[in-house]
DNA sequence: CGGTTATTTTGACAGTGTCAAGATCCGCAG
DNA sequence: CTGCGGATCTTGACACTGTCAAAATAACCG
């Protein structure tokens, strides 16, 4: 894509992406490591810096990728049926989005990018988006049937913490077996749903 | 407590635990490395290791600390108000205490030693009783009101699963400001006393 | 007092991210 | 075609990490 690099090693950016995501998804973020990575591309330890700052930027950029991904099933999903069932399979293919690829999952929303390196610009905004398209499909399905006082931003960070927890837990193993998955699952959709057709106070 | 350790240094056992907590808070857990502490308690690099067979042990016996403080807190919100503000309370609480202590959340439920080194038998334990002090909870409240085929187990995950989705959202600042925090936190709230309230299938 | 044992230290090793300097190679101007 | 500039890659080094082995020290118990 990036017509940078094809000078010794042909294109070590997109390599880099590209292997960076296998030993993702092989050993954890914490295997993860710029020389194990280096060493697969086939290149010199210090090679990937001059594709990225430092590692943070390399993950931003592994992050990005996969948010771009999520994006685009967020907007597959909710574009059509335009009642709850949307939202239904909307939280569905997040859960499967989730748990089938744990790695990039925990990179994407994880502290390590979030807490410890900064975000880079380019990963705030297409990780904001993701949110924003599904805020926005959200509001017009519950136009005029809120009550006052009630922003349907408030429902959609809700619903987005209900999911989101129910990754975390079953991603990392607690309170939540993998095996409980399907019924949680509905019990969890459930939840999002009695809130969204009887909104309380 | 344990009577070891009052040779050379005192207590090394209970001096780590403590200056390790401390550490936490203000480095957080990316800042926290034995050998740093090793020297703000005044002792070798590999002194640690008599008292914490490795990094993972010390983490869990953090952790095991911070969940008894967590258990504590839920006995005492939710003995008292045996109706849904109980529950509401306890919400509050536990919202509370995850944003006042961040980065003890984050170890006690974090990837760190849920899936990088394996938790202890004992921080097992009383982690799980944390949850089950709330799920029991939970089922006498709703005796009787649940629709068939719906195990108050999985209301009882799925609210938990909210509440610590929105703390993970607030603590790495993803998707939630933290100046929302209030009102987020009362549409979570609603969202889940809308689901006990009105348990639909 | 002496020996066993618990505790601590020193030394070492592999692994990490990252910087500074040098080597190498491509593409383009002359 | 030649040579130069800049992009790309390598080597060497540094500080930091967790952890092990072996030696040193101090406490306890008989």
């Amino acid at each position: 894509m990036i017509q940078t690099a094809r000078y010794h090693h042909g294109d070590l950016h997109a390599t880099l992406l590209q292997e960076a995501n296998t030993l993702l998804n092989e050993q954890g973020i914490e295997g993860l490591s710029l020389r194990k990575l280096a060493e697969r591309a086939g290149v010199s330890r210090t090679a990937p810096y001059h594709h990225f700052r430092d590692k943070n930027a390399l993950l931003c950029a592994l992050a990005t990728q996969a948010f771009r991904q999520l994006d685009e099933m967020i907007n597959s999903q909710l574009q059509e049926a335009g009642s709850q069932e949307g939202i239904q399979n909307f939280v569905r293919e997040y859960l499967r989005f989730a748990t089938e690829n744990p790695e990039q999952y925990e990179l994407m929303f994880g502290r390590t990018i979030w807490k410890g390196g900064e975000p880079t610009d380019e990963l705030k905004t297409i990780a904001y988006r993701s949110f924003r398209h599904y805020a926005e499909r959200l509001a017009t399905l519950l136009a005029g049937r809120l009550p006052a006082r009630t922003d349907s931003l408030r429902v959609a960070q809700a619903s987005w913490a209900t999911v989101h927890g129910l990754c975390r837990l079953l991603i990392d193993g607690i309170y939540v077996n993998r095996e409980d998955i399907e019924t949680v699952s509905e019990q969890s959709i459930a939840l999002i749903m009695a809130a969204l057709s009887q909104p309380s106070s």
